[in-house]
DNA sequence: CGCGGAGTTAACCAAATGGTTAAACAAATA
DNA sequence: TATTTGTTTAACCATTTGGTTAACTCCGCG
């Protein structure tokens, strides 16, 4: 997400944010011009078409919200902390960029052969394998309470990320504004580690 | 979702269909008149607008999203089983709809005011605040153990929708085809439950 | 039978939209 | 200074898109 104050720069930072907003369906090249501050032609000449432009923001996107997460379940600590910090990885990263979440699981609804493609090549983060790995020996050692991996691993998942996709639903529901919704998403880390690691108490 | 073969609701259906898949900017009137099978021009004979008919599908996707799940919620059992009666409620509607939710949380979040309008008025779903009500009842008999009921409700809710909004996206990590996805859902019925009251322990 | 109105259609229209082009500009190079 | 090369722009183009119109069909009713 570096800033460089080149032409081409811009016009990525300008694209990421009216396609997080808006979608691809709905984005205009006019709207990213106009965020870019430049002529529309630009945005031809650097990046070809607005499909180009869009698989660009998409696929940082999907590293963000899928791929960088594996660093996380790499890491050599107990199973117990490793929830806690991929929990609070997901927190952080999506408190830093709200849309993304929605953005990314809207557009791959659209069009799923997309991002299907690319999970035929090799499994996007291989080191959930291993995280479920993990959990299910800690469950085999008596750590942890027998339960479905993939069903334990979707719900983690689920708490962390749909906060987000709902973001604007759950403000008016509770009646929350930005501000408060932060500290509700800060004190949600603790809670979800909590909540899950007393939901696998034995 | 009535099935009355009356070009007015063919239209209707026909909107439903197109919407739910591409949303409001990526769906042409001529989709929907295509999927309907009659001419552009009856669309705009009968609602006048894209927006108008738009507005239709949309309040009756938030009904069957948002405000359904209120008579489970005020029907007069245990909250152990309410739980459970909630959870099952959510899987099986989306069971049956699994464009629905994303589709929602999409324009919501495309265009907030259109939703926000109807909370200002009265609460999309009061039962809600009694549910939660009855959930901090039981925490302070020591049947619940006690947490902060807002993140818990967000935590059941993210629990039982998330996985529909992210369906593409799940059934290629752990590569399952729709009918897989389904005993999973099925089965999520329970495992959510369970989740959720093992977590309550006190 | 003929009249009237609801239902339906093909053709049309203006605006928007993704994309192109040729000319202008600016900075480095010879 | 003249030339070249990459950058930028205004104007333009073809297609798409939401929406309209005028004519046509069909059915019930006098």
């Amino acid at each position: 997400m570096q800033t460089l104050n080149t032409t081409e720069q811009q016009i990525i930072e300008a694209a990421r944010k009216i396609f997080m907003h808006k979608g691809l369906a709905g984005a205009r090249m006019q709207d990213i011009a106009d965020e870019a501050g430049i002529n529309k032609a630009m945005l031809h000449y650097y990046y070809r078409s607005k499909e180009k432009l869009f698989e660009i923001v998409f696929w940082e996107a999907i590293d963000q919200l899928l791929v960088r997460v594996n660093a996380v379940l790499a890491e050599k600590m107990p199973v117990e902390e490793k929830i806690g910090a991929a929990v609070s990885h997901y927190i952080i990263t999506l408190s830093d960029n709200p849309y993304l979440p929605l953005f990314v699981l809207n557009e791959i609804q659209q069009n799923p052969d997309r991002i299907i493609q690319r999970f035929v090549h090799a499994p996007l983060f291989p080191n959930v394998q291993v995280f479920m790995q993990e959990i299910a020996a800690a469950m085999e050692q008596g750590i942890f309470r027998k339960v479905n991996p993939p069903q334990l691993m979707v719900s983690i998942i689920s708490m962390c990320i749909f906060p987000f996709v709902a973001k604007p639903l759950l403000q008016a529901a509770f009646t929350v504004n930005d501000v408060q919704f932060g500290m509700m998403m800060e004190e949600r880390k603790k809670f979800v580690t909590d909540f899950v690691m007393h939901a696998l108490q034995p």
